[in-house]
DNA sequence: CTGTTAGCGCATTCAT
DNA sequence: ATGAATGCGCTAACAG
């Protein structure tokens, strides 16, 4: 890799003039200009980031830490925040945490070592995190969290209106006649899932229905898991609900999983609507409804808000928190039993 | 941001032990070494990345660069690239080229001035691609192509065996019964998918069956110009083929909105057996065939080799690139009509 | 307009 | 076992 003084060799001129005729910020003759761009041509010189950061105390770059990559919401909301990124010369540098605590907590600070200027997160689920949040913010690095909100620390955030968006989706159950339905959540440690919860019993307290206990399944956010609570709630026919509400793709997948393993038909046996899109819908059958958030707007607007906070100095922040809640848009399909009127809300 | 001088003088010795403790490179008596973990802690000092590489010149970092982040294939290909790089201590800087030469360009160059110690690439489609890489491998940086190989380039490379691996897929179609079999290819200035139109072409020779060219359909990477491809060609009803082979996951996708838009059946209609999975095939219908790569592996693999590149200096390489070659699974399932015989080998 | 120079934070000799 | 000093490649402030 050729340097710096490589080129200005190569040119016959100062590395000052090399790197003003790089950052433009400092006129330069033509000539000179020419034969500096001439022999960054000739050496295929690539200024090193590493050096011009040290310097500048600047390293134009995010972090970002999801959960997992291959759960299809995040790679959106990564293009989301990448494109945004981009548009003011920042790249960013995505890290799956694995939804491990201990993991996040070494990507967290590995992250720091390499000094990005700012960081979005996505929680990984468990307790400690908070605290990984909360001393992230003490450090003074700006910080956004997306789609799970960690509870009780303050902090930017950018997510769907998580109970409006759940309220709508059981609503719409209810609409089409079911008065039992469950909920399916992932861990209720995580706020968006509480969240999420409560719209489901708002919906139902709207409609003067009952929220027993032995509706609300909570499992982890491991499909196979979601499975094996689903079918053992489901097989114990008695009492089995009209309706199935899934917090998010995981817990709908694995809804869907056990609705079939156990024998039954959607919506014939039990409906179903999941947060998140489960697949293509429009080939695959069933057809899920869905309520769907806008994942690249989610990561691209978080990543407006952090560089904001990162150009603004970061201390300004305390105090002022940014709290965005985008609106979710109810996809309905068959899973459902379709839309009430015959005018379906759906694609 | 604290540094190494605050500690040492927090902990009150010089900047060049509190270096030995972190590295542990050379001994440190217990009292002083305590004394510099708890100024660390208390500071909560991250040790600076960017300064440590300027000065060793090594960032152990890896880039990976990849068309596009939301096609399911691609979060894989990168979580086993990062549990490889993890295991050497390295981490991966994950980024999506939009499967546009230009952008990629810029992300290459990016990665040069980062640092990165290694590449992994998947190119983006276009002729360019093969200049780019080049000029990478010129410049000494260790690289290894993933998936889609640029053709006539010496570099290392990790992929599956794409013309086995098609031809398995059309031979099960022929098995079926199948004899007019069309395929769906991306384009093919990517080497893949000459080498899958290979496979496809040997299948049907050894079966005794012609390929005319209007079984050839060449299609570019965007799902809706795969579908209107499709719908015209099967709209020409006279001699629509009985079976459709896809050569990847976007194609497959593609041919399958166009046989549901067009009002056909699968399999009835038409056969469709397709390269990488469409969606959870267990739960929703119809349910593909597909040729099933090791996304996983490819990543895992393809980092292994890199770091090995990186570890033995890299002028080791010329002239014994590595190519490995991944088998693919075949899982037969409805699209294709099913096994031929009564034990299926699919799911 | 162009050149010179002082660090940025750290790892690494080389003394002690 | 510990510390002092050097320089990695670059930007920015300053001098000319």
């Amino acid at each position: 890799m050729s340097t710096i003084k490589q080129v200005a060799d190569m040119a016959g001129v100062s590395i000052g003039t090399v790197s003003h005729v790089i950052s433009g910020t400092v006129p330069v003759s033509e000539p000179l200009k020419n034969r500096v761009l001439e022999a960054i041509r000739l050496l295929d010189y690539h200024p090193n980031h590493i050096a011009r950061s040290l310097k500048t105390r600047k390293t134009r770059t995010l972090g970002i830490v999801i959960p997992d990559m291959t759960i299809p919401f995040f790679p959106k909301v990564i293009r989301g925040a990448e494109t945004a990124a981009q548009k003011h010369g920042y790249s960013v540098m995505a890290i799956d945490s694995n939804d491990d605590e201990k993991r996040q907590g070494e990507v967290l600070s590995l992250l720091r070592s390499q000094r990005v200027e700012g960081i979005l997160l996505v929680v990984a689920s468990g307790d400690d995190s908070l605290a990984q949040v909360a001393r992230l913010l003490e450090s003074g690095l700006p910080v956004v969290c997306l789609d799970r909100l960690p509870g009780g620390v303050e902090v930017d955030s950018v997510c769907v209106d998580d109970k409006v968006a759940a309220e709508m989706g059981v609503r719409h159950l209810i609409e089409n006649g079911h008065r039992k339905i469950a909920i399916l959540t992932g861990p209720l440690s995580l706020r968006n899932e509480q969240e999420r919860l409560r719209g489901y019993k708002k919906a139902m307290q709207k409609a003067g229905l009952p929220v027993p206990a032995e509706l609300v399944w909570e499992a982890n956010l491991r499909q196979e898991d979601a499975v094996e609570l689903c079918k053992r709630k489901l097989n114990s026919a008695s009492n089995r609900p009209s309706a199935l509400f899934a917090t998010n793709g995981v817990m709908g997948m694995g809804a869907l999983r056990a609705i079939v393993d156990c024998g039954l038909q959607t919506p014939a046996d039990i409906a179903l609507v999941t947060f998140d899109e489960l697949t293509a819908e429009d080939v695959f059958r069933p057809s899920i409804s869905s309520v769907v958030q806008p994942a690249y707007e989610i990561g691209f607007q978080a990543t407006e808000i952090l560089l904001q906070r990162i150009q603004s100095g970061a201390e300004a922040a305390v105090g002022a928190r940014v709290a965005v809640r985008l609106p979710a848009t109810l996809k309905i399909r068959e899973s459902s039993g379709g839309a009430t009127a015959p005018t379906a809300a759906g694609t």
